[in-house]
This record gives structure tokens, C-alpha cells and sequence, in this order.
DNA sequence: AACTTGACGGTCA
DNA sequence: ATGACCGCCAAGT
């Protein structure tokens, strides 16, 4: 596959997010092999709407479940209405199930 | 070509 | 427990 880069390799694991489960950007970061490189990954979420393939970016939020760049969707609740539909108890921006819904790639893929 | 900024996270005071 | 600082890679100016 092709290892383009960092952005690439981000939106391929963030492709694999089950429906209904939530991951942050430093487990991403961590998993394509640049632990201390999260703030990449949310640069990299930013592009992800230039992607041909479709990239759940919306199951991206930070390590404290909160939905730091909802703010980067078309409306001002668009993330979080996306998240509530697959499952997600979400209240003041915050996740509040987020250690139940949460998915590691370095643990379950 | 150099500097700044950015959807974060961990550590240290 | 709260706040400041550093690291990391890519893109824009």
C-alpha cells in the first residue's frame, strides 16, 4: 500500500474505525509510528474531506473525548450529531461514554 | 529557504 | 489538580 506519508497512513487507519467506536489522535499517531506526533494526525483530518475514499474523521477526538475539531465540519454540531447517531453519549462537546465506545488500533487491529 | 502555525499528548513545576 | 513547555511532521506565508 502505498506509505505516501504520514497524512495517508492517518487516513487509512481512521478509514478502519469501526461504526459506532471513537479513537484519539495520539492512538493514531501512535499506531502509524509517530507517538508524539498527534497534532499531525488533526492537521492531517483536515485534508481528509480532499480524500477520494471517505474518512470518518468524526470518530477522531482528543485523549479527554472531547471534539476538539467539530468545529471543522460544515454545520456547528455536524460531529457531534454524526457520533450521537452511531452510539455516542455526547453532552458539552464531550463524550461521555468514550471509554466504552473507544477503539485502539494497536490493541484491536 | 526560513519561520510560524496547527483537530494533541506527555511531562515537569 | 492546574498551568506551562517541548516534541513532532506538513503546509502556508
Amino acid at each position: 500500500m502505498s506509505d505516501t506519508g504520514f497524512f495517508d497512513k492517518v487516513y487509512q487507519v481512521t478509514r478502519l474505525i469501526p461504526q459506532g467506536r471513537v479513537t484519539s489522535y495520539g492512538a493514531l499517531a501512535r499506531y502509524v509510528g509517530s507517538p508524539q506526533s498527534s497534532r499531525m494526525v488533526g492537521y492531517a483530518m483536515n485534508g481528509s474531506s480532499t480524500q477520494i475514499e471517505f474518512v470518518p474523521a468524526h470518530r477522531v477526538v482528543n485523549r479527554n473525548g472531547e471534539l476538539t475539531g467539530k468545529h471543522f465540519f460544515d454545520g456547528s454540531n455536524t460531529m457531534q450529531e454524526l457520533l450521537e447517531c452511531e452510539g455516542a453519549i455526547i453532552e458539552d462537546n464531550t463524550i461521555l461514554n468514550f471509554k466504552d465506545i473507544f477503539w485502539n488500533p494497536n490493541t484491536e487491529l
